[in-house]
DNA sequence: TATGAATGAGCATTCATTCAT
DNA sequence: CATGAATGAATGCTCATTCAT
């Protein structure tokens, strides 16, 4: 009764480790770059092993990106009491904190690196990943429009407006130097900045949303001072 | 007097060769993945002939990264008398036509795949791409304010505004997507909406600024649906 | 008393299958191109319990030759009565369909490309097969020149004779060309012919033997015409 | 001048090298069996190298066996003067010098061992080796049958006769026993019977022609025991 | 006894790099 | 200066064999 469970537990816990160390291994070298030794290696397992896993290079690269996919997900999952700006704010740091994760930033080179030789990869990213974080943005902008707080036509570009404001710029930075890696200032300065305009371009009480996002910033600041 | 001349302008367009045939080889296979047989091969030359041009497959890499260097970049160079917002639609589609070309995405996605293994390369391109490019928009941006069109505090955050707006969203999905490139309908969707957001939020007299913008993509749309 | 003798007869019958799934293996494939995997699978069985049968793939591959020894054994087993010519042909025919079996010229495929590495195999494999079968022709042989009804001096020249006069020329093109088997008008073309050759240099009355040899292949292509 | 035909000879030199270093290893080992690396260091190169001059394991075994097509080729090449007896004699010999060297029969053990795997090598093989043999005796019979000094109807079968007759039995021998290669007495018991069974059959004045034979054997023996 | 899981040693093939010409 | 030819060192993958259960 117990047997077969631990083989079983074992035999997962085991395609977790290699899935973990292809994850290092081929970010770190990119696809051609990682060989199964270094993986086989990292796994702590002889490359048989490996290979009785995953039966080559190609399958295992996919599917650890396939268990991989979805990592970048981040929901609007918020009280919904919580007023319009303060949830942005959250969302926008939430968002910004996975995002920014130096493992995702790695993980994010190698797909598009590899995007011409994996097609299906960087597909299948996009649309678990980005696509999916869009969606919710824009349900949770649709709902704040009929509610009478927010006003546009396309909620798509919308979404798209956001995530463009607040992190485009930091992202697009630590896609290109992974030692130089954006700091916290340099993100608030965004996402702060980012939403101000965002609210100017579609609040219906720019003034009031505007000020309510001061007072958010100040409490911040001030948290952060402490510290 | 003549031979040395031809024979240094020889080695110099067979440099040239090399670099482009580099290009090709690393932009579609990676670092690792291309091979300098297949370099050889694309710029016409045998090994050898190659190795004494560039003494290692790294140090080709980096030179063929530093004479790319810059392909990227795109000035600010319209007749000074235009208007505001022509002259933001403009340099937008032209900043597109650029940024998404196929070469251009690839090799970008080349970069930010060889990030980790190179950082120097990633550096070199943001300092000479991005960065030269966002220098152009500030120094804009920054006329603009001080002939009281527009109004901003932080010059850098207005100039990274409008590029998240009007670009982040088609390049993202570019360089996960190669064979799914946004097609002009899509372009000018973000376009026309980054420049309203971004007026929205910076114009200095919005309701003017909106109406010029509207009467500008009136008329391109005008032209496009007689081609 | 009874659970011993099952699991014997039980252990027997999986040798037994492993013996089978290793001669369509090696037969296939040779020694070196098969695999253990690949006899285990064969055999229905996990790679281990073959290894507990047979200790080695070398120890295997013998173990199965000397199982399959004396299977190309043909004996002379026909009613004494029968007369000289009869008895030739239908012995001729017998060693025909066996020797020209494909599952046996695998074998012998196998034996003779092995020969080298497993000379054992090869020489165990001609004492016990072809060697075998010649005493038996070289004994009827002799008893009909003690009847009087053929003359040579050395037997075991005539018996040899017997067997390369009918069947190795299409012994020899078989184990060549494994997809051009002859077929059976082919290899009556041989037999009648190599009968008749047989009779004229051993026969101690040439014309009568010849007529009836004549009568029998009649006889036969009647048989053959009416299916 | 002599710098390309340098190269050139060098060349072919090494692939002579290559194809007789893969001979050998083949014929001992097998297709499978046999190692690159094996191959290489025989033919004292190294593995690129070998690699270079045949792409694949595969296509240098075809080419080697393309080679050595028409090793096996003996002709009836004799003064058309000499009579028929000692002409078959002649023939018989040199046919089995040829068949019975060492390296041919571990070829042809080769090339039987594999003809399941490559049906193309035993198919050439067979077209120009024993085929075109075949096709130079039975020319050979028949001139001689419209000499008036055989008679037979099928010259096919006639000559296979001959070749069943004299070596198919030393042959099978040794392709089943590399080690135990039938000795001169042996294939010379083996000839003159198969040449006195073959001209019982098909000689138009066999009286003659046997004891025509009878003397070229005594001259034969008298020779063989002075050395 | 039978088997899922594991591995050291190889094997075909390729690559960056270097001579010899 | 340019190149055909050469190679040591990998690289993806497989195999005979053995544990641990």
């Amino acid at each position: 009764m117990t047997e077969l469970p631990k083989r079983q537990r074992n035999k997962q816990a085991k395609e977790k480790r290699i899935l973990e160390a292809a994850l290092k291994i081929f970010a770190d070298l990119g696809y051609s770059g990682a060989t199964m030794d270094a993986i086989a290696e990292a796994a702590n397992l002889s490359k048989p092993t490996l290979y009785q896993y995953f039966e080559s290079k190609e399958i295992l690269f996919t599917a650890m990106m396939a268990a991989k996919k979805g990592d970048m997900l981040v929901a609007f999952e918020h009280p919904r009491a919580e007023a319009l700006v303060k949830q942005l704010h959250s969302f926008a740091w939430e968002y910004a904190d996975t995002i920014m994760r130096r493992d995702l930033l790695s993980l994010a080179r190698l797909i598009i690196g590899e995007a011409q030789r994996f097609p299906s990869v960087g597909r299948a990213y996009q649309a678990s990943g980005p696509d999916q974080v869009l969606k919710g943005i824009i349900a949770y902008l649709e709902t704040q429009r009929s509610m009478g707080r927010l006003e546009f036509c396309d909620s798509e570009l919308a979404a798209q407006d956001l995530w463009g404001l607040i992190l485009s710029g930091p992202r697009n930075q630590a896609l290109h130097q992974p030692d130089a890696l954006p700091d916290r200032a340099t993100l608030e300065r965004y996402i702060n900045n980012g939403l101000m305009v965002f609210l100017k371009a579609y609040s219906t009480d720019v003034a009031r949303d505007l000020s309510k996002l001061a007072t958010i910033i100040e409490k911040q600041e001030t948290l952060e001072t402490r510290n």
